[in-house]
DNA sequence: CGTTCCTTTGACCGACTGGTCAAATCAAGG
DNA sequence: CCTTGATTTGACCAGTCGGTCAAAGGAACG
């Protein structure tokens, strides 16, 4: 986020093959869980040379946080206050939806960070999201209150899009092993749809 | 579960001492980052004597987990096939965010597990937990089929259950930062209900 | 070929962690 | 008070972890 552009087109790559791997492990086995040995081995570098590119273990984790947000947050920045409203918050979902089958390992890195307390991203959390949500919810809320949408928590209705989308990334394991089934996703585009249509019908 | 009887009064308590020490670290910092001095430490025993009670720091986890899953299935248990669908699904919801309000560690600590891949509960998980589902699955499809609720998918309307609830204690952090407010529970309740009430009108 | 700067690594270190063990303490019955 | 078995602990250990460092490649350029 504050500069520091890579200078060496090597340096630009080993960076960028250090965060694949540290997304990899992170992801898998927390924070705590995860070795600068694995990260190491699993980019195809010695560990001494991850420390080259990145002065710590938590410099490499709050990279990847900080790339990650990005990514997390633009299926909700995309909300359109310009557009249909039932079709811009079923978009939303889908969108979120297909970032959870895209990017499981992004998901599960940030239920990690949460579940610990968020402590290395709390400060973001305070700022940037709070302000993001506050101001879609506004949006949300005068949707609903012109009655072009059912009346909503509209708060809640994000996080609720958050936990149905994201629970299919974060607790795959699950999901999987009570379906018994390949892909769970073709199913739950249609019931997330299914259900967001259901309360977010207009009054009368 | 496999019998093993606390003998000793003293045993009995020790390891209830312990066993709420290590949820309390377990839940708060993932199985790896929990470390058994910690857990003595919160225990106010000492380590070895935890190793006198369980034989390991995996034995703790695996005890917690097994007495975790009684308690976690409870709600979707008390589905009964002879109520009001509608208010028994309402009920099984509200039962199921009063779990997470009142045991938000039991919570995180299972969500640690499945982020993990559900190294230790994969069994339970492709056994009882399937079995369970399974049966109040065809429940709700039953209900679903005899037009005493909307159409839905039964399978997914439960994990949405458990994706909504269990994101109020697995997300604590998150959802406060966001409201900056003392309990997100009140409304919450209120918002899921509302949800649910939707996709479960009967057709027509 | 020599110089300079970027990159890579083998060897190493102190801190920490899960777990062991022998010895000490304690409780209860005789 | 003594014995016996349950309980507790200080000291210790081997393995792992994040991180350091000096020295060794490499590449570009004159």
């Amino acid at each position: 986020m504050t500069d520091a552009p890579p200078q060496t087109r090597i340096q630009a790559r080993n960076r960028a093959i250090i965060l694949e791997a540290g997304l990899e492990v992170f992801a898998a086995r927390g924070f705590r869980g995860a070795t600068l040995d694995r990260i190491a081995q699993s980019a195809g570098l010695s560990k001494p040379n991850l420390l080259y590119y990145f002065p710590s273990k938590e410099a490499i984790h709050v990279a990847l946080l900080e790339q990650l947000l990005d990514l997390w947050l633009a299926p909700l920045r995309a909300l359109d206050p310009e557009g249909e409203p039932r079709q811009e918050i079923l978009r939303y979902v889908r969108r979120k939806l297909e970032m959870s089958r895209a990017h499981p390992r992004e998901s599960r890195l940030f239920a990690n960070e949460i579940l610990q307390g968020a402590p290395r991203a709390r400060p973001v959390l305070d700022r940037e999201l709070k302000q993001l949500v506050d101001e879609k919810a506004a949006l949300i809320a005068r949707w609903s209150e012109a009655g072009r949408i059912g009346p909503v928590d509209p708060h809640h209705l994000i996080f609720s899009i958050w936990a149905l989308t994201q629970h299919y990334a974060d607790f795959d394991v699950q999901v999987r092993a009570v379906l018994g089934e390949a892909d769970p996703f073709a199913r739950a585009e249609a019931w997330l749809t299914r259900m967001f249509e259901a309360v977010l019908a207009p009054p009368g």
